[in-house]
Formats: C-alpha cells, structure tokens, sequence
RNA sequence: GCCGGGGUGCCCGAGCGGUCUAAGGGGCUGGCCUUGAGAGCCAGUGGGGCCAACCCCGCGCGGGUUCGAAUCCCGCCCCCGGCGCCA
C-alpha cells in the first residue's frame, strides 16, 4: 500500500532522479525530499515514544485512588506535556515541509516516453487523408515523413481560408470582435448551425462511449480549491483557473478534476474496477501562460464543452486501458472523417501529473499544421494519492491506490476549427460530417448536410 | 438564510471524561470441517513508524479545555426535518 513515488524515493532515490531528469526539472528536489523523510521519520519516532510514556502516566493516575500519589503522577504528566508540545512542534514543521516538497514532485516517466523538450515528441501513426495546400508540401512532410511516419495526403491547388475568418466573415457565424468587448479576448458568440454543430459533436461522443459502457455523468462545474490542487500541479493552477470572488470555489477547466474527485477518499472493491466514465461539461481555462498564440477565432479560448473519459483502474490494467481510451478518441475522429497524426509527448513537454501523454492532432489545410484535438494521459497513482482513492483486494483485503486515466473524447469548440478547415470546398461551402447527421435531424432548423457561406447583401 | 436533530471502522450500530482509547452485529478475506455447497467453528479486516515485535495516531474537518476527550467548548463542512427566500 504505498505511492510509486514515495516507494522509489525511499528505496531508490537515484532512479527518482532520472525521471526528474527526464523532464530537465532539478533533481535535487529529490535529494531535500529524501533528507527532509528521513528526518521526519526519525522526528515521528522521538514524538511517539515521548507519548508513550506520557500516556502510561495518564493510565496510572485513573487507577491510583491514593490522593498524593495520584497528584504527584498529575505533576509528571504534566511536565511531560511542554516537552512533548516542543517535540510536536518540530515534527509539524517537518511534516508539512515534507508535504510541501512531495507534492511538487511530478509524475515518474513511462520508458515509452520519448526523451526531450517539445521538438522530440513523436508521432506514432496517422490516419486518413490530409489535405495539403500545394505551396505547404514541406511543411506536412516536415511534421510527418521527417519525423518518421507516413500519412497520405492530397494535394490541393487553392488555400483553404482559416477557420477564424470562416466563422466571422465567411459564414458570419461567429462574432468574436463584440464578445471582446463585453467580455474579454478569447470568448465568442456563436450563433445558429454553429450551435447546432456544437451540440451534436457532444451527443455524438456521449451516444458513441456510453455505447462502450462508460457511465454517463455531469459533474459540478465548480469545485473547492483543495480539490483543484490535488489532481493538477500549479503550473496549470496559476494559468488555467478562474476563482470565485468570495467563496472557496473555483471553476473547472475539465471534467477530468470533478470526476477524479467523484471518489475522493474511498475504497473501492477491485471487482468494481476498472470503473469507466464519460463526463460532459463546460470548461473554463484563463489560458494566462498562452500569450498571443490563437487569439483569433474558437481554437483557444475561456470557456468550451468537452466530453471527457475517465477511468479508475487497478494498477495492473493502466497502460492497457491508456491504449484504449486512445482509440476511442481516434474512432471518433475517424468517424468524423478528420485526418490525424497520434503524437506520443516528449518527456519535457508532459505535464507533471502524467506518466505518458498521447495527443491527437488534426491536420489544418488552411494552418498547414496538426492542432491538437485530443489528449490522452495516464497519471498512474499521482491523483489518487493525493485525493485517497484507494483499491481493495479480495485476498487478503490488501490496499493500494488506484491509477486513474484520462482523455478528451470530444471538445466542441476546437473540433469546430478542424470541421471548418477540412470540410470547405472552394467556394466556402462546409459539408457537415456524415455521422453527425442523426443528432441534427430531430430539429427542423437545425443544419443537415451543409453550412453555406451569409449571402452577400 | 434561520431554528432543531445528526455525522463513529467496508456497512449497521453502542459508547457521551479514565476500569484495553470503539461493545455488538453484518459483510468481506483466510483457515478448519465437508465429496462439493451450506451451516458451524477459529482468525483477520482504519492510518502511520520501510518489515516484525512493539508503539503512535484515529470516532466529519480544524482548533481549544484536561494528567486523560468519540465523550466538554469554539469555528467550519456535510446530511436529515421545519420555516423563509428564489431561477
């Protein structure tokens, strides 16, 4: 029953180190956190035998009827109680110097994982048919060939317009200029097949994974801070989070924290797991640390749906299931008919709760890029650590924390970008996804087969 | 938001200042028994000190009073009932 990372940082600290390493992060935290365990434990021993005793004094003066010696082991105690205070006040400070320095420990690394910064993550495979403006040719064969694999590709002769400017001022059915104003950058309006469109992107990841079995859940958008700062590291705290003025309350930006929360400090029956959901829920990010990147249209912005899984599992069945949630991510956007590359994320560029991270990134005709559209991690034992998730084993009623993975299914407003950029035809005209036609055709005004561009007035 | 009741181990539930610091039951796990199942019997079943012995901590969370707190006091969270307010 114990934490990967606090296993190995007792046992074998230098092999802690190599997975710092692996993320050009100072390994030497690894050194103040083995020093200052050591020293706690030790602290935790001086304290508890000085209780010890303190407590077979107290068990005395309930037995002893004689009045003298009864005040006399009275007076004991009670001397006894500074020392121990003194004691317990160091092992206090140790203890929550200690927590401190542990929880900014990241994730180990999976061997898997390719070593670097973001230049050495590694496309694994490719699906579909890009399409490739003929003046971009290097730089798709750059992104894919160059980087050892193959994607087929048509080559196109016109440039496919942005899906910023698509939206604004092709199809007019964005207006991102006035939610500027009133709100700020990187929110928007959208309005009419847009809509539509988002709404059945998410019935579509919602019909297609509960008919997997995952569970069906909508989670609170807002959670407790201490909640927040359990299932992610403070670099996505500081430049993801929106607080609530006043209140212990914070938005979230994914359901991925409020489902990792959904068994906060349980235990939970191995016969029950892997217990697998799929979350729908706004996200809220202030994508503080973004600067200037996407400013223009819906591909980054404050507040989006996403459809979210996530799985509890035994530690045993992790990576199997990290592989699965994978392809139900690259089923729907194969069904979608949206061309990707699977990018398994470079030790450098994981973020600290991930041992292994694949991204799903969608060829853009008019970017000439892959945008990523997916993100698939399994965070082993570093979220349920920290929220008390535990496992139950039969035989032996053995204990151990749970891994939990997560993975985007759908998000709505980045999918949007891929459908606008890789659906027009010349003329701007964007043909809806084939799949998506039974979510639309319950509603009359509702799109069906194409968006067309706003009649010029 | 106000008033009242309440939060005990995987679950139910007793204990309401000290005679093991959690009785008793259920469930689960292991063992014995049995051809097998069942019943029965025995043991284990909160966290930590790397393990054992042993010890410390633990009765929603955090403080306090006391030699000693599940038990008394304060603050917070949550649940139930009633009243109020409201999309």
């Amino acid at each position: 029953m114990s934490w990967i990372i606090l296993d190995l940082l007792r046992k074998n600290p230098e092999e802690l180190k190599e997975h710092i390493r692996k993320r050009f992060l100072d390994p030497s935290l690894v050194d103040k956190a083995y020093q200052i365990d050591l020293e706690w434990r030790k602290k935790l021993r001086e304290v508890e035998q000085l209780r010890h005793k303190h407590n077979e004094i107290s068990e005395k003066v309930g037995r002893t009827k004689d009045p003298v010696e009864r005040d006399r082991l009275i007076n004991e105690a009670r001397e006894m109680l500074n020392m121990i205070m003194e004691k317990e006040k160091e092992l206090k400070y140790l203890e929550d110097e200690r927590e401190k320095i542990l929880l900014q420990l990241p994730n180990i690394v999976h061997e898997s994982v390719p070593i670097g910064d973001e230049s050495a993550n590694k496309p694994i495979r490719t699906w579909g048919v890009a399409k490739v403006y003929k003046e971009d040719l290097q730089q798709f064969f750059a992104e894919t060939r160059e980087k050892g694999v193959e994607m087929r590709y048509e080559e196109i002769d016109w440039k496919p317009i942005g899906h910023a400017d698509m939206l604004e001022y092709v199809l007019k059915l964005g207006n991102t200029e006035k939610a500027a104003e009133v709100a700020g950058s990187r929110f928007y309006y959208l309005f009419e097949d847009l809509v539509w469109l988002d709404m059945a992107l998410l019935w579509f990841a919602i019909d297609k994974m509960t008919q997997k079995g995952y569970i069906l859940v909508l989670p609170p958008y807002m959670l407790r801070e201490k909640i927040i700062e359990a299932v992610t590291d403070y670099a996505t705290i500081k430049d993801a989070i929106y607080k609530i003025e006043g209140e212990d309350l914070v938005l979230i930006g994914t359901a991925e924290h409020s489902i990792a929360a959904l068994h906060a400090n349980e235990e939970i029956d191995e016969d029950r797991l892997p217990l697998k959901y799929v979350g729908i829920s706004p996200c809220f990010r202030k994508e503080a640390g973004a600067g200037n990147r996407d400013l223009k249209g819906i591909f980054r912005v404050h507040q989006f749906h996403k459809v979210e899984q996530f799985i509890f599992s035994l530690p045993e069945q992790s990576w199997e299931l990290h592989e699965e949630i994978t392809r139900n991510a690259e089923e729907l956007f194969q069904e979608l008919g949206l061309p990707y590359r699977v990018v398994n994320i470079a030790s450098g560029d994981l973020g600290a709760p991930a041992a292994k991270k694949y991204d799903i990134e969608v060829w853009m005709p008019a970017q000439a890029k892959f945008r990523e559209m997916v993100s698939s991690s399994n965070v082993l034992d570093w979220q349920s650590y920290r929220l008390k998730i535990r496992f139950v084993r039969k035989r032996g009623r053995v204990k151990g924390y749970v891994h939990t993975l997560n993975s985007t299914a759908i998000a709505s407003t980045r999918t949007i970008t891929a459908i606008l950029e890789n659906y027009q035809d010349r003329e701007g005209v964007v043909e809806i996804p084939k799949v998506l036609r039974k979510y639309l055709e319950p509603f009359q005004k509702a799109p069906k087969d194409y968006i067309h561009p706003a009649k010029k007035i």
